[in-house]
Order: C-alpha cells, then structure tokens, then sequence
DNA sequence: CGGACCATTGAAGCCTATCAAGACTTGTGG
DNA sequence: CCACAAGTCTTGATAGGCTTCAATGGTCCG
C-alpha cells in the first residue's frame, strides 16, 4: 500500500458517506477538516467565475484530501463514484505532524507527489496533442489504480482493463479538451489498436508499450519520476 | 518582503553566478544541494525527450530553488538573466528545519504556494486562450515582482510597466502557445489600448482593470488566493 | 417500456500552428 | 562611433487540429 505514517490520523475516525456529484469541499470554503478517502472516487477540480473547470486530480483510496497553505482551500473536491472519507480535524493533523517528525516527513514527501503531479499535468496540457492526453491520462488511472491497491507487479493482468468512472465531460475537463473531442480520440486509439473500450467506462489496453511510447511515459516512469507510492492532489 | 524565515540558513552561504542560459539544475541530477535566488531572473521547466518543453515559473529573488521528493530532481532550473544564487546543501537545509518548527511550517508554506502557483498554471493552459494566457503571464509577473520587491501598494507606479527579460520562445513555452501566436497576442493586447509595449522587453499596462477582467484575475488575487507573499515553484 | 442522459459521429468554423519573409534589436568588431 | 551580422521579433499566408453546433445512437433508470 502506502508509507504514508501521517494517516495514521485517520485511525478510528468518523466517516462520511459521499454520493456521485456531492462535494466534500468547494473552494472558498473554511478548511477546518482534513479527509481520508476510504473508499470511492473523488474529483479535484478549479472552476472560474465563468464556469471553465479544470480538473486537476482524481483520487484513489488513501489519498489525502485537504491541502491549504491557508484556513481557506482553493479547489473544489467531489465525489465521483459513492465513496466513503474518513474526517479529522486540521488540528489533529497538525498535532499529529508537529508531534512526530516521520509523520511530518510523511506528509510532505507527499505533497511533493501532488506537485509532481501537477508537473505532469501542465506538461500534459501545455505541450501534449488530444490523443497523448488521452493515452497519458488512461495510463495516469492505470498508475494510480496500482498504487492505491498495491498491485506490485507492472504487468500484472489486474492492470490490462483501466476503469473510468467519470463522465466524459470530466475527463475533458481534466485533458483542456471538449467532450467530443475526448470521444474523438478514443475512437482513433481504438482504430490503432491500442486500446478496446468496453462499455463507456472501462477500457481495456491492447498495446501497452505503443500506448506509452505515444504518451511519452518515459515522462512518467523514469529515473525522473518517483517510484510506487500513493499520492494525490488535495 | 517575504517571511520565510526558512531562509536564514542561507545567511552567510557560498554564492553562485549564473549567465543567461546557463543551468543551475538538470533534470534528473542529483539533488544535494539547494539554493535561494539573490540577484537576477531564474526560469524552471520540464522537458520531453522530444524537445517539447513546458516553463514551469518563473524565480525571483528571495524564491527558493531545490524542491524535491526524492534526492534526484524532476525539473530544470536555468538563468534568464545574469542571476547570483546562495547555495547550502540539502543537508544543511533539512536540519535548519527540523530544529525549529517555525522554519518547518514556513517551508511548507512555501511548497504550498508553489502548489497554487502550479493549480493557476495548470487552470490556464487548459482553459484560457491565448490572450488571456499572455494577460494571465503579464499580470502573474507583475504580482511576483511586487511580492519580490515587497511593494506594499497594488496601484504603485512603479508596477505600471512590467519587465519581461525572457525571449519570446519562453513565454510560449510557459503558455503552452508558440512564439508566433504570443507575438500576435501581444498585438491585439496592444489593438485593444490594455497595453503597450516598450522595446522587447518591456510592457506598459495601460488599463489594469480590464487586463484583469481579460484575465480572469478573481481567479488570482481572489479570496482563493492566498495574500501577499512571495513564492515559487522549484 | 419509455424517457432522460450520456456518448458518438458528422459538418462547418475558428483558433492556433506552421511555413516563410521582412523588420528590428543586440552585440561585436572595425 | 558606426557598420555589420546574428539572432529575435513581428507579420503574412496557409494549413491543421480542436471546437462548436447538430443529430443519431446507446445506456441507464424510473
């Protein structure tokens, strides 16, 4: 699973049941409460007063929600599947952090996970095509699937179909792109035969290593990336 | 200026000169050191093996340089200008922290920011155009010299023309645009009276509050961002 | 079984990229 | 100090990719 020692916080807290769409913390808001994610898919999300949204991560059980250099936090977080989040105070956190010097370790080297992820993302966005967003963003869910359930192997089998429990829309929103264009480029993957969909929220991969050379994920699993371990943005 | 007080481990530290161009850290290199900007403009960025290349921020003085999860970093830091920098190890760094709870917690403030910086980046190379991506990059480097030179007011005069020491290839590559497109960004900037440029390297802002509303910029000195306070990613 | 929603596909338009040329700036050496 | 050369920036023409608008098809749920 994770080393995460900070979530350990977490143990024997209260929790929180969470529908599809419900939001756990929306921007703006006061950020007295920090979150587990037990169980479920959560969305983070920035949206402008125009309603433009980008999506900026999506987490897996044992991703910590909760990031705020302040009292307020600056993103939105949803569910997407029913999930389930563990709630403890900030205070806790910080206790717990202040306390014990792995912990605090802990919490950082994962915050520097998520800013590595969102390395990736303004790559992604600011230099890659549709139909590399799109392969990254397949193999991104794949990686983070792994991580979270703790799969050890790089090809164990459990990895070949990829679940995408989010709208198209979300997925746009994630890539920079439009939903129809999203479509679009899974047509064409599935034209070159990287990957077959099945139904509209599983995918599975036919070519891995074209899928990666075509996403450039040497990006994302070299030297230059850090090696198995959980993470998250929020 | 700034408060992070983090940064008094570089009292005294050994300095470094940079020319244009010139590398601080390499993508990939080992990461034994860290460093805080002390004179001049750093650029960081994240390159693909194809030569595509994403800018990640821009550094100004009193920016720490030398983010990193792991002991290899993931991005590259090069000077725009000729630039001094302090140096200590990351040892040195590391123990600063640990001893006092207050450089602690002002560390990781600073990842934060860095964290929203990077949220912000992440927003405008997925969802705005090109005009509001420059009017976004004019602004942003506004608000970082402020913060930098610890101007207090936001109307100062001396915040009415914005330095940009950057070749025209290294916005496009901050802005996930090519060169041409941002020559011609700045031109209907310039049609539209928001600005007016001086030589290369320089722009007036003729009229603030609509480059903001072009921009987006609730989205920037919002209630969602965070106040006064220096930062940057690296 | 029907309706609402979501996904896919098609056609046309727009924005940005690409290719190419000309203007300007900058730095260098006579 | 001026002149030249190299590089950078701007502008133009064209092309390509993504978006927009619209309609069809599929899926899920009541």
């Amino acid at each position: 699973m994770t080393d995460d020692s900070f979530l350990d916080v977490f143990d024997g807290a209260p929790r929180r049941r969470l529908s599809p769409g419900e939001c756990l913390v929306t921007a703006g808001a006061q950020a007295a409460e920090v979150f587990n994610l037990v169980e479920g898919m959560l969305m983070v999300s920035r949206v402008g007063r125009d309603g433009r949204r980008q999506v900026l991560s999506f987490l897996f059980p044992n991703n910590f929600v909760g990031l705020s250099a302040t009292d307020t936090y600056f993103f939105t977080v949803e569910a997407v599947t029913p999930s389930v989040v563990a709630c403890r105070s900030r205070r806790a956190l910080d206790d717990r952090i202040a306390a014990d010097p792995l912990a605090d370790r802990a919490f950082i080297n994962m915050v520097f996970r998520v800013l590595e992820n969102l390395v990736d993302l303004a790559y992604s966005l600011g230099q890659r095509t549709a139909r590399e967003r799109l392969a990254v963003c397949i193999l991104y869910l794949r990686h983070r699937h792994r991580l979270s359930s703790g799969i050890a192997s790089d090809d164990d089998p459990q990895l070949t179909t990829v679940d995408l429990p989010m709208s198209r829309s979300d997925i746009a929103d994630f890539l920079g792109l439009k939903k129809e264009t999203v479509s679009r480029s899974f047509t064409q993957l599935e034209d070159q035969s990287l990957i077959r969909r099945i139904g509209n929220h599983q995918v599975q991969i036919l070519n891995l290593p074209e899928l990666r050379e075509l996403a450039g994920v040497l990006d994302f699993a070299s030297p230059l990336r850090i090696p198995p371990n959980a993470s998250g943005v929020a």
